[in-house]
DNA sequence: CTGTGACAGTGACAAAAGTCGCAGTCTGAT
DNA sequence: ATCAGACTGCGACTTTTGTCACTGTCACAG
């Protein structure tokens, strides 16, 4: 189990918790341990318990009949995931796998009740992180319809690199990663890389897609 | 300006409050009104006051550069939109226009904070209701990302069949409309209609469709 | 040092969606 | 009643995406 007390504070909502409260979140929760590949939660399952990522990287994503995936967000260490169904009791919207070994802590639904009811400041962060998520879900709705692949591919590119500036951890995307959050197809990511070295923006170095000119990329993004 | 003080007990944040505060609500409430058509919110903007559809239907879309617009969601009478930055004091993430003759009582974000500051019920519905707004973008990624046109369109009259049935207002979406629900071009939701009929789920009187046999489109929503 | 498997690179082809250009039709306003 | 504007119906054509079927590389395990 060893839930560190420490930790639980960079959980957004229990920012504000002073020590004693943030011991009682510890009595509540649990750890548990994923490989890469492990499949977290799945798509309308109820339970609909809390999980934080205490470190590695997490994916949601639902999956069509047909076995096509669409990432809808990564989980970087430091933030929750399932939030809604912990709030409203329904099922899970989605699914959840690590991409990399992964520390999970898990809150119950109940157990989240009782600490909101407690306090308005964690009332007040969960209103926050929820007002993000529907951001970050319009931003995402906007690029399926509105753009066409390069542009989400440039995106793409364009968060990975602000994300491995602020967390050294450093993931590879495969292409294969890339095209489920684009909402596309492997080789399609392929061509959309290759467009953007043409234009100079990025470079293809054995695989990887190294960023050159930010600026560019950035152009490209709403071409 | 004659906000009516059991109208806003219709609103989904406020639903628990007494009549006192209902009141003081109602004084912080602007009613404003807009014909078919009318801008009511521009996208990037700031400002972040809460909305409350009292009477008519808007929508709230998103436009790109190249003018294609995709609606990510209708409101009808008695709920709220532009919740998030009303929440979290941000600029509009989308724009919002009347689809008909439409009533909309406006409340500040200061005032509404004050509101939920006061009183857990109404955070407790405000949590609800970003919950389900993220079901419903949760939802609209997934039919984008991983629905063809035809299995969308197919979602949109079940949906208005619903909603009509519901409330007798009765709106007749237009295939332009419909086609920014979807996220395509008119012409293709037209293709669509027709592909409906063939396979005998709906039929096209003069321009209207007129849904015959909900299994059969229901299938046809997931095929 | 040699398989094995996971990734990337690619060209050819298929299918879905988007675009054009008009021709009808319906409706509400003058 | 008639006219303008908004809406629908279609066919032809283009573009973008998606799919297939491989090949080439690299890295790690045995």
């Amino acid at each position: 189990m060893s839930v560190e007390v420490e930790a639980l504070r960079h959980i957004p909502y229990f920012a504000q918790l002073g020590q004693k409260e943030l011991a009682q979140v510890a009595a509540m929760s649990v750890e548990r341990r994923y490989e890469r590949g492990d499949l977290i939660l799945l798509e309308g399952d109820p339970g609909g318990a809390l999980h934080y990522v205490r470190s590695g990287l997490v994916k949601i994503f639902k999956t069509s009949s047909a076995g096509k995936e669409q990432v809808l967000r990564l989980i970087a260490a430091g933030h929750t995931f399932n939030d809604v169904p912990a709030l409203d009791g329904g099922p899970n919207p989605a699914s959840a796998a690590a991409l990399e070994p992964s520390v999970v802590y898990v809150i119950r639904r109940a157990d989240l009740h009782t600490l909101i009811v407690a306090s308005p400041e964690v009332a007040a962060a969960v209103v926050q992180t929820l007002a993000n998520a529907l951001r970050h879900l319009v931003a995402l709705v906007e690029d399926l319809s509105l753009r066409h692949v390069t542009a989400r591919v440039a995106k793409i590119l364009l968060d990975q690199e602000k994300a491995s500036q602020e967390a050294p951890s450093s993931y590879h995307l495969t292409q294969q990663e890339m095209a489920a959050l684009a909402g596309t197809a492997r080789e399609v990511v392929g061509r959309a890389l290759k467009e953007l070295e043409q234009a100079g923006a990025i470079e293809l170095r054995q695989g990887r897609a190294v960023v050159l000119d930010r600026e560019r990329l950035l152009l490209l993004t709403s071409a």
